[in-house]
DNA sequence: CAGGGTGGTTGATGCACATCAAGGCCCGGT
DNA sequence: ACCGGGCCTTGATGTGCATCAACCACCCTG
């Protein structure tokens, strides 16, 4: 693949994007790097990409090369069925990093598209692969960072297949919650990016049970909602309400 | 962690494990290796260890030090939640790899649980991530492994989420089916080692739908079910209403 | 071969969520 | 400022699957 060891011209617009000197280095994939190492990264890590809302970074069939890790904004993921139908699989904000399905096949399987202008570090796949056979603590994290997503995904499958709507409401909010507060955000007070119908999407619901359940919490008092902008009224009862067993 | 280059003596029992003399090695771990380069795996997978029908061969909570490939037989993992509700997250056969959520934690996060007499093989796993800085072929393969477990729960995702039940189980039967082929038994014919409950729990839904759901199908004329004795009688209608969008 | 237990089938009923439908809010464009 | 359209809310009705319940088939054990 592309020669590792190339030195890139250090430029303002370098700079603002070196992993090193990036705000997100606690979350993203520099986790546990030393120094030296995470300059090893900033070599490879070097080109940003920009997506306007609606439009997508990478999209179902074609050639998988990189990874890309979101630096800023906000995107969905979805997968589309044979017939059309198609599904979010995830949201993904400031850290985190998409396009991990593309490896098996060597070509993406989901779309990922912006719900807000949004920006992304692009991370050429060949050569992560090789600083991570120099570079154990990136290998390691890097192994790590998959295995997250497969956790992740057996607890929406958990969601999917065993919770009743109420409960699949208050997880999706708590665990954005969680994700605001892990990033220095308010984990109480946040505006939704994403649509009512993108929300019952990735939650198996239909985008007027996600309204109704909204409304419902706020006659109980479980939160506020006016439109995108959500507020938390009662964290722990809500989080309650996502470890029941109610019938 | 442990020494890499340990020789391990030449014994009966070490060459009936050996990934090189192993009949699923075209699907498992090695895929893609050179001989020497699968000489050095055989020095890493050397320890098997079997289940008994209903046993766990690592459970949630447990420290991670391994992944296990299946040799014989058959699994199922499942997660459970906080509220002690469990769900099957997956059925293993031969070639597949397990354990692959507990990196990221260190710790298991769901249990592997043999459906019928089972082997597996150990797969230490601070080992293989030595071995796989030396062995691109190795590194590569493994990262496409995790890869491929993260497109299936995708799809597991899209199916709990936007599939009636019939699709759900003609699904699941066709993959199966795909699974024996891959693995030279008859995709038309097997014998399910999983309970109705087993498959509801990874469907989404309750034993007794699943068991109607079957008898549908076999008043259809899809499929011929005598408990857990399977024959596909129609594979392209079953294959059909997978992909359908019919209401 | 009787007896019990696990797993599977089938029917009757109920409910959670989908579907259909109407109206309201908010934002961007001209 | 007005208009149009996307997004959201709320109500009325329908339905797919869950739930409850009874019975059956198979397997194991004594």
């Amino acid at each position: 693949m592309t020669a590792t060891g190339a030195v890139q011209p250090i430029t303002l617009e370098r700079l603002r994007t070196a992993c090193s000197t990036c705000g997100l280095k606690e979350i993203c994939l520099p986790v546990g790097l030393s120094d030296p190492e995470m300059r090893k990264l900033d070599d490879l890590v070097y080109v940003r990409r920009t997506a306007r809302k609606g439009h997508s970074i990478y999209r179902s069939g074609e050639p998988f090369t990189s990874l890309y890790a979101v630096r800023s904004g906000f995107f969905k993921t979805t997968v589309l069925s044979d017939d059309g139908r198609d599904q979010v699989t995830g949201f993904h904000m400031g850290g985190e990093l998409m396009g991990m399905d593309g490896i098996s096949t060597e070509s993406h399987t989901c779309d990922a598209v912006a719900l807000e202008d949004s920006e992304v570090c692009v991370i050429p796949f060949g050569r992560l692969e090789d600083l991570s056979r120099e570079v154990p603590a990136l290998q390691s994290h890097f192994h790590k960072v998959m295995s997250r997503e497969i956790v992740r995904d057996h607890s929406v499958m958990m969601l999917l297949g065993s919770m009743r709507a109420e409960e699949r409401v208050a997880a999706f909010l708590v665990n954005l919650s969680q994700r605001f507060l892990a990033r220095g955000y308010s984990p109480s007070e946040f505006y939704l990016r994403m649509t009512r119908e993108e929300i019952g999407s990735y939650l198996g619901l239909k985008l007027e049970t996600v309204s109704r359940i909204f409304s419902r919490f706020q006659d109980e008092g479980l939160v506020g909602v006016q439109q995108k902008h959500i507020r938390i009224t009662d964290p722990a009862r809500l989080k309650q309400l996502v470890a029941q067993r109610p019938c």
